[in-house]
Order: C-alpha cells, then sequence, then structure tokens
DNA sequence: GTCGTTGTCTAGAACGTTCTATAGACTGGT
DNA sequence: ACCAGTCTATAGAACGTTCTAGACAACGAC
C-alpha cells in the first residue's frame, strides 16, 4: 500500500484537540505546564491520529539531543554483544543510542562522521583503529570513548579490560589444578597481544614457573600451527590468546593424539559465543561486554554531565570455568 | 577538550564566501545551477571552516530524504553480514543506510518506528518476527521489505532463499559423490525447518531414494543427540539443518569412531563463520548474504521508485564443498 | 481591592537545511 | 533593437519540532 499519506503533526494534533502546537510538545515529551484534563485529552487526540514525534525535527530543534553514537564492526561478533548492552545502559541514563556500522567500504571515520552529523552528544567506539590524533579531532567536535582500546592518546576517553588481570586469572586457575608445566600461545601481532604475553611472563615468574611462550596469532589455523612449535615435551595446560586460537589448539592437541582436558587443560579468552557452544565448553576468560557496555555509556554520560578531564578506565574480566580445564596428571 | 564551540552552518559558509545560504546549499550537494568558479570558491571555504552538513537538517527538510532503514537482531552473527553488503548495496544506488538493532530491551516493533522517526523511505526487516498484521501496518507508512523470510503476508515484500533448491544441491552433490544411504538431521521446530524436511524427502524419493529423516534443532546439541537416533546400519552421508546441527552431528559421529568425511559425509546449511573455520571446513548450502542484501536493497528501492505491487523474491542459494563430504565408501 | 504568586496556556522565533519563485545578466537569433 | 532562452544567483517560505517570553485567570494574603 504506502500511499502518500503525510503523517500527522504535533499541528494536526493540536487542532483536533484544540489547543496549542506547544502545549501539545509539553505534553508528548512529558514536560510540566499542562493540566491533568488537557494532558489526558491531548494524549487521546495523538493516540486517535497515530501521532509520532518526528525524531529529525525533534533533533534539530532541541538543545539536548541525548543521543550517544556507537560505531561497531560488522565482522566482530563480540561488537554485537556490547552493541546489545548498550542499548539497556542508555535507556537507564535517560539517552538514545545510535548506531552506525564500520562495514567494508565504510571506514571509521565515515561511521563516525555520520553519527557526529545526526547530532549525537557523544561518541562511543568499539575498538577504533584510528590514530591519536584523529581520535582527538572528534574529541574536539563531541567526548569520544574508546571501548577494548587503551592507547588512544590524552584527548579521549577509554574504556577497557585489564589484560595482566585476565591472564593472571588464567594462570591462578590453572596454578590451583596442580598445573606447572604452562604454555602460552600468543596472538602475534594482534591487538593487545603484547599485552597479554607481558602479562603471562611476569605471572608465571611471579610464582617461580617458566614461562613457556609459543608464537602463534588470533585464528584458529594460528593454533593450529603452534601446536607443532609446543616443546617435545609437551606442557600439562595452555593458555591461549583467544578463543579462536583455543579451538585451533584444542584441535591440534587432539590429532596428536592427546586428550583435552585430561592429558592437557586450554584456557581461551573472550568467552566469545565458541567458548560457550556445547561441544566446545571452553574455559576462558571473560571481558563481559555488559559491564564494559555500561561503563562506555556511563562514562560519555559523565563527560557530557560534568566537565571532568578524559580518563582511562579499566575493568577486571572474569574467569568462567567449563570443561577444557582439570587437574594436572599425576605425571 | 570538546568546547561548545558550535558547528558551522551554511551560513557561514556562505557569509566566508560571500554568497547566499542558498548557493551553497547547492554547491554542497552537488546541485546544478552554480558556476565553476564561484562553486571552488565555496568548496574552499567550507574546507577552510571544516563545514560538514546538518544530517537532521538536511533530513527534516528535503523531500527524499534517501534513507533506508535497516533493522537487524544482535544476537544473529549472519545479520550482520548483511548489514556489511547492505552499505555497498544502498551506496551503488544512491541511498544511505540507517540502522536499527534488536537487542534485549528493544523489540522489533521500536526499532522500526525508530527507523520511520528517523524518515527512513522504505525499511528493511531482517528475519522479522512479527505477524503478517503488524508488517501491514508497518506498510502503510513505508515499503517494507522481509529479508529471510516470505510467510508475511500481501502487503509486504519479501526476499528469502530457496529452501528446496538448496537442499536439493546438498542431495545432488551427495549423490554425484555415490552416497546412496543419506539421512536428514532436521531442525524441530526452528524457522524454515519443515520446508527443509518437505524438500529433503521429496528430492531422495525423486530420485528413488530412500528418505531418512531424524528429529534435530538448530544448535549443535541437537546434533550430538541426533547421532544417538541414527539407524544401526548408519547412513554414508548427512545434510544437516543447520552448519551448528552438522558440527553436533560431526561431534557426535566422532565419538562413535566414525571418520568425517572418509566413512560419513556432512553437508551444513547456511556457510556461516563455523563453516569457513579452517578446522572445520564444512561442506554447506550458502545463502549467500551480500546477495541476498543486495536484492532486498533493489527491492526497496525499486518500490520506492515504481508503484508495483509487493512481491515475494526467492533467490537460490549454492553449495560451498569444502572437506566434510567424499565419496561414498565401497562398502 | 490590590498585589504578588502559581498554574495553565499560547504566539512566535529559532534550529539548519532544501525548495519555489523570481530577478538579472548574458547569449544569439531575428 | 527586441525577444526568447539559458545560466547564475538570491530571497523567503517551508519542514516539524522546542524554546523563550509573556498573557491570562484564579488564588490567597494583606
Amino acid at each position: 500500500m504506502a500511499e502518500a499519506q503525510r503523517r500527522p503533526t504535533l499541528m494536526d494534533v493540536a487542532k483536533a484537540a484544540g489547543v496549542s502546537r506547544a502545549l501539545v510538545s509539553i505534553v508528548m515529551r512529558g514536560a510540566p505546564g499542562a493540566a491533568e484534563s488537557t494532558r489526558a485529552r491531548v494524549l487521546e487526540a495523538a493516540r486517535e491520529l497515530g501521532y509520532r514525534p518526528d525524531s529529525r525535527a525533534r533533533l534539530l530543534r532541541s538543545a539536548r539531543t541525548r543521543l550517544l553514537g556507537l560505531s561497531f564492526s560488522t565482522s566482530q561478533p563480540f561488537h554485537a554483544e556490547i552493541v546489545d548492552a548498550a542499548y539497556a545502559g542508555a535507556a537507564e541514563r535517560g539517552y538514545e543510542i545510535a548506531l552506525s556500522a564500520v562495514a567494508s567500504g565504510r571506514p571509521e571515520t565515515r561511521a563516525a562522521e555520520a553519527l557526529l552529523d545526526m547530532g549525537c552528544e557523544a561518541l562511543i567506539l568499539i575498538s577504533p583503529t584510528l590514530g591519536s590524533e584523529e581520535l582527538a579531532g572528534f574529541s574536539r567536535r563531541a567526548p569520544v570513548v574508546s571501548l577494548l582500546r587503551d592507547d588512544v592518546g590524552d584527548d579521549v576517553d577509554s574504556v577497557s579490560s585489564d589484560d595482566h588481570a585476565g591472564i593472571r586469572l588464567a594462570v591462578e586457575h590453572l596454578a590451583a589444578l596442580g598445573h606447572r608445566r604452562i604454555a602460552h600461545v600468543d596472538g602475534g601481532e594482534a591487538v593487545s597481544a603484547a599485552q597479554r604475553r607481558v602479562a603471562f611472563r611476569a605471572e608465571m615468574l611471579r610464582r617461580g614457573l617458566e614461562p613457556i611462550v609459543v608464537p602463534g596469532g588470533p585464528t584458529e589455523e594460528d593454533g593450529l600451527r603452534a601446536c607443532a612449535l609446543l616443546p617435545d615435551n609437551p606442557p600439562s595446560a595452555v593458555v591461549a590468546f583467544n578463543d579462536r586460537t583455543a579451538l585451533g589448539v584444542i584441535e591440534g592437541l587432539r590429532t596428536a593424539g592427546l586428550r583435552v582436558p585430561s592429558d592437557v587443560s586450554v584456557v581461551g579468552y573472550d568467552d566469545s559465543q565458541f567458548a560457550r557452544l556445547s561441544y566446545v565448553q571452553l574455559t576462558s576468560v571473560s571481558q563481559d561486554a555488559p559491564l564494559l557496555a555500561t561503563a562506555a555509556v556511563d562514562r560519555a554520560v559523565d563527560r557530557l554531565a560534568g566537565a571532568e578531564a578524559p580518563a582511562h578506565l579499566v575493568r577486571t574480566p572474569h574467569l568462567v570455568v567449563r570443561n577444557t580445564t582439570a587437574p594436572a596428571p599425576a605425571d
């Protein structure tokens, strides 16, 4: 159908209810200044006509748009979890979320600019790939919060997960199960791979254990390949860079005739969908998307409220124990 | 920083370039009616001031917003692939995409209404869960295209994938490899499970083969469980409802001591990320997200251009052969 | 009675753009 | 010389909302 039937405006409702445009506006946004009786009458007229406020006009006119811009990447399943939680967090603080995706022919700059053009008061960028100076450029127009990445310069807020703490949790868990020979299949050049590698070394040394670090990468292939590089006398546990890396490692161990977790325990990182799959049930370090999302929203809202300087918030991850870790075999 | 520094408007650029507001507008949107020399001067002034058009005002004023609303679910990784492709498709037809997510506390109605309020000219809803009458309601305001679901009534367009053809491709492939005993682990009550089940039966009978249908479901657990229900004399090939189901089946076969694909071949459906994982390499029927996305965009744009009645488009899926299918064992 | 005070309502400007109508300044053909 | 046509530019209304300022009535306090 979709006839060219003009959608009703404030004016239409005003006429129907026999009041002024301004009063309908007051009623529609629940502002004080209308008698209860007329309020009801206006609301009824609006319902009758099927009136819905036009967000373009509303956004254009009002000083505060109460709109938070959120950019995410279509290629990262983890981002979707954050988007989900961000909606709830924003609603709780009385804000709306405007989405903009980083897609194939659509670079991050474009996504961020679109959000600004829509009238967003602040920007939340999920693991931005932009440089500090570019981010600083955006931050001159609106407060910017970098989510999942913290090396973004001093003009931009950041909310990220404590990699050191995450790795410590993993090692702690394995050590408590009696493991002494623990290897780390690292993330190679991937984002935050260096931090996790350093954290692993530090944590192992702190416990008087020898840190075995094997070069890996962020994908299953990398994990698979890394298995070939494990010492002949294999470790009894592996901390993988990533859940995907962990899956590759598990596959590699399996084909080498080792059983997980009875022979070798494996810990992943991210607690992604993979990890939760019933036939995987991977023990993994969770960055907790909802927690990060609400922290980022809160930070953005606070920046809009007060005038505090940008800060770098770090959230502590937690360990989700499933079925790929078990007590060390009594060798 | 984020000072309260007002962003430059058309008026500012006009003053700087010494022309009228209207002319700057003409230049900014590349419309005819400006001399090349002044065009350059205006553009320079705009660049100088860092002017960016305000999309709220633009959207509010212009008759054609050239905005396509796209709703997707954060919990479906497949939707992300479609979003990605939709951006490219829309850009090609001179349209922009406005996103709205269906998230935890955010039902589909809310997502769709938000898109309408933003001034979208048409709506593309990815596998909508709304009823036909509700969809028809939206279609009175703007053309609506349902993506991935076709039983949406006659007021709404739909673009979906041909389940029958997909199953046929799978069976064809297996038959060509010499398989005669082929089982289908179905999707139980899941969306489009019935269609695929019917298609499998029909296709097997057409070939004079006995259709073995085993009750399953859309997750790995279901696939795993279904393995126990396979006849004692196991089939040499399985067509799973789903990639996830297929993974469960593979796991089940493996633990039963059967090798994939040398003992049993397995075909999945969706060609999801799982399927492409290097250690899985699942042969799967691909619905081809980019194809579906551009088809939906094209359909929406066509509806906006012409006045044709809603149609139900069906795209033919294709088979992606990987490493979980092999010639039938010479029994 | 007059005077704030409070509660309800309204007129009209404003937001930054696009659209419609029109005005001048050139062309070139007669 | 004059008119038609094209090109360039502009003024001002419009889009649908919110905001500012103020009008009007009712009320109680003096």
